[in-house]
DNA sequence: ATGATTAGTAAGCAT
DNA sequence: ATGCTTACTAATCAT
């Protein structure tokens, strides 16, 4: 089974016995078949060489793109982080801005809440007495649509 | 791809021919004046040798640490990562939360304002003796899509 | 000389 | 057999 076409007189048709049997290229992007095709009637020794020569070249380019993954991999994730860093700071200062809105709108809801107290507890001598209220910085940011819904004012 | 199965497989032993003059773990961490003390009257190329050997278990480390690190490296960077994501997360519930903080505010002001109106409208009397509330000057702006009819500054 | 990093090689795992 | 991953080695660069 294992001798196959005995000698090398026969098959070498492709190239000269000598020098390249077969180029590294070749070698490593051939199929199998037609490896095996390369390879009838060589010494079994030689097969083998060829064989793991193969092995080898396609094993450096595993290596290769190995390495090309891990650092794509590597930079994907940086890009993630900073992506996320910007997604954080424009939260921040969001945050910020609503967090200023509402401290403002806090007071001048306190102030209106003093005043409308003040009226409403009714005589002129009371309102005498109701909180001053500077009605020229009276001004109502409203960011969405306003509910119609009558409220008291606790 | 699963989980390698076995591992401690390979790191390579001294296992020298003969009887080794130094160890490898001598050998890598001698230094280099206790090193030549060892190698003191052994021939040249047995120096060489000894030499290279040496730079060969030291250069075995390297590489090590240089692995070590491009891992803990990469588990730095997926750990900075967690944590920009919890914190996007952080912020955004904050962030609602205060958007539904300024609606409520917004409305409270809308029918704190529809009440101070009220009252102007509703008795000369009170008008007279309500001169402080200027109605005239409550504005409103509206940040978001919906056109606001609410009031109208003079 | 020492340390770090890279490509290439072989071993081992998994398909 | 093929592809991927790891440890090791040598080469290279920088200090």
């Amino acid at each position: 089974m294992t001798e196959r076409n005995s000698k090398a007189l026969k098959v070498k048709q492709e190239c000269g016995e000598n020098v390249p049997i077969l180029s590294d290229s070749e070698l490593m992007s051939l199929s199998v078949r037609e490896l095996n095709l390369h390879l009838r009637g060589l010494p079994r020794d030689e097969i083998q060489k060829l064989k793991q020569r193969r092995r080898t070249l396609k094993n450096r380019g595993y290596a290769a793109s190995c390495r090309v993954k891990r650092v794509s991999q590597r930079e994907a994730l940086e890009q993630q982080k900073m992506e996320l860093q910007r997604e954080v700071e424009r939260l921040g200062a969001e945050n910020a801005g609503m967090r200023k809105e509402l401290e403002g709108l806090g007071a001048r809801l306190a102030a209106l809440q003093r005043f409308a107290r003040g009226l409403e507890a009714g005589g002129g001598g009371l309102l005498a007495t109701a909180p001053r209220l500077n009605t020229a910085s009276v001004i109502t940011i409203v960011k969405s649509p306003q509910p119609q819904r009558e409220q008291e004012p606790s």
